[in-house]
DNA sequence: TTAGGGTTAG
């Protein structure tokens, strides 16, 4: 259009911004976009505004975003001073959706839940799209008494209840470990659709129940509900937490025939896991090979987790070489390899491999567990004791530990990295962030009250161990939500019956 | 103009 010397109007600009940032990843583009505007001397009315808003949150952008969000601010000001007061705000219910939901979309979730609080500080009127990004935040954080606070607010304010939100509503009571909540917000939707089927499988397969999953699946199908591949990947990965493997192969196999769905290389990820965790390993490498399109670091990093488990250093040494070529500046490779030396002491190569790690510069991801006290997410991160009351956590913590020695429990060090003495091992393991975040709960609530912990990686086979004694020696029910499904402690032991 | 579900891993 430029090269017609045709001046585009706003409405062409604005449907030029929203097909962009539908492909576009690259900031640069907006920013040009964004100079070619003020340059072209547009009247930069509202909605190019929100456009180049929702543009920026969508390529992760979000400094710039912020600057015209702020920006917008300003200008609200001179005009409300300059104009009648029945003159409409710039920044609206929709801009601050816009900002809100962009915080959500880059995982900036704590920030969508300040925005949020400041919307409500300008009186600003949350809508339910405000709810839904909402809603996702605490899904992701596991910030239940939020979630309860939004479900609450939304009953309150007599917001409008679409599929939506109750899809929202489905997956952050699924996400933070109410699956009874979520089933009765399930059952009262008065139309579902497939996202909010997917929520409740998926939901049901992550707290390990993957028979219910399936009998759900059923149930969808005989509703007249088409499932998509998302739809799969719930139901295959619940199949894997519970171990179904027949009735995984069996859906799998009828995925394109029965379902018109094709297979995609997660749904074979879901398969090398749900083979693999089985001990069905040889069948998984099988399958890889099999596969019609090049296995990702995915597929083999399942069946490297379910090298770790069986225990077979030849096959894992073998994966590993894989995943280094896929990716050699992932550190999550270099851990896993060191874990399996470490586990069969090797510890000349554990050293080779830390070596490699540190000549590259690579990093592991440090553990970082969160709970949720009085309003408050408090987070712990591994090796971090800045927390307030950390030296009092800790004491307890030993004293925990002492009592659960002479129950008999012994720590498991089986994938302590270094070539340490045992007492040095053991003081490792001890400060594993959920084994802090847990301390930090039973001192901070009531007698009774049930404790939820996020954390952001696998929980270790001590800590798991560890976790249902605490559940039995103060009649607690803990609930842990790792990196990828849920552990129900009670009375000494685990929902996920030790497989996982 | 703004909103929702997904496989491995430190």
């Amino acid at each position: 259009m430029r090269y017609e010397n045709i001046k585009p109007d706003n409405t062409t600009l604005l449907m030029i911004l929203r097909a962009s940032s539908a492909v576009v990843s690259s900031c640069k583009i907006g920013e040009l976009f964004h100079c070619q505007i003020l340059k072209l001397g547009f009247g930069f009315d509202l909605f190019l505004q929100t456009g180049l808003l929702d543009f920026y949150s969508k390529v992760g952008d979000l400094g710039s975003a912020k600057l015209l969000f702020d920006e917008m601010s300003e200008r609200d000001v001179v005009a409300c001073n300059e104009l009648f007061d029945r003159m409409g705000s710039l920044r609206n219910t929709v801009t601050w959706n816009t900002m809100i939901s962009g915080y959500v979309q880059q995982k900036e979730f704590g920030r969508a839940i300040s925005a949020f609080q400041l919307m409500q500080v300008e009186k600003m009127k949350p809508t339910v799209e405000t709810m839904v990004s909402l809603l996702s935040a605490c899904a992701h954080l596991g910030a239940l008494d939020m979630g309860n606070w939004i479900h609450a607010y939304i009953r309150r304010k007599n917001i409008k209840s679409d599929v939506y939100l109750g899809n929202a509503l489905v997956d952050m009571y699924c996400k933070c470990g109410c699956l009874e909540s979520a089933l009765d917000v399930f059952h009262g939707l008065s139309s579902k659709n497939v996202f909010c089927w997917s929520s409740i499988i998926v939901g049901l397969g992550m707290h390990g129940y993957g028979k219910e999953a399936i009998d759900a699946f059923v149930e969808m199908t005989k509703d007249g509900m088409k499932p998509d591949r998302v739809i799969f990947i719930g139901l295959l990965s619940g199949c894997s937490h519970s171990g179904l493997v027949s009735e995984g192969r069996h859906y799998f196999s009828q995925m394109l025939g029965v379902y018109g769905v094709q297979p995609g290389i997660e749904h074979y990820g879901c398969m090398v896991d749900l083979l693999g965790r089985y001990g069905f390993l040889a069948e998984a490498l099988e399958l890889i090979w099999s596969m019609p399109m090049t296995p990702n670091a995915v597929v083999w990093g399942s069946l490297l987790r379910a090298c770790q488990i069986h225990k077979d250093t030849k096959l894992s040494e073998q994966v590993t070489k894989h995943l280094l070529e896929l990716d050699p500046f992932d550190g999550g490779n270099y851990v896993f390899l060191s874990n399996i030396y470490a586990s069969v002491n090797r510890w000349n190569d554990v050293e080779t491999c830390r070596k490699v790690m540190a000549d590259r510069g690579i990093c592991k991801i440090p553990g970082c567990s969160s709970i949720e006290v009085g309003n408050v997410v408090h987070e712990f991160l591994a090796g971090d004791a800045s927390h307030p009351q950390f030296i009092q956590i800790t004491k307890f913590l030993d004293e925990v530990v002492k009592k659960l020695r002479r129950m008999g429990h012994k720590p498991d060090m089986e994938y302590v990295l270094h070539d340490i003495n045992e007492e040095e091992k053991e003081a490792s393991i001890r400060y594993h962030s959920e084994k802090i975040a847990v301390a930090f709960g039973l001192m901070s609530t009531p007698e009774g009250k049930s404790i939820r912990v996020v954390k952001n990686l696998r929980a270790c086979g001590d800590c798991h161990s560890f976790m249902k004694l605490i559940s039995k020696l103060f009649d607690r029910l803990i609930i842990v939500r790792d990196r990828n499904r849920f552990h129900h402690f009670r009375d000494g032991s685990c929902s996920c019956k030790d497989y996982w």
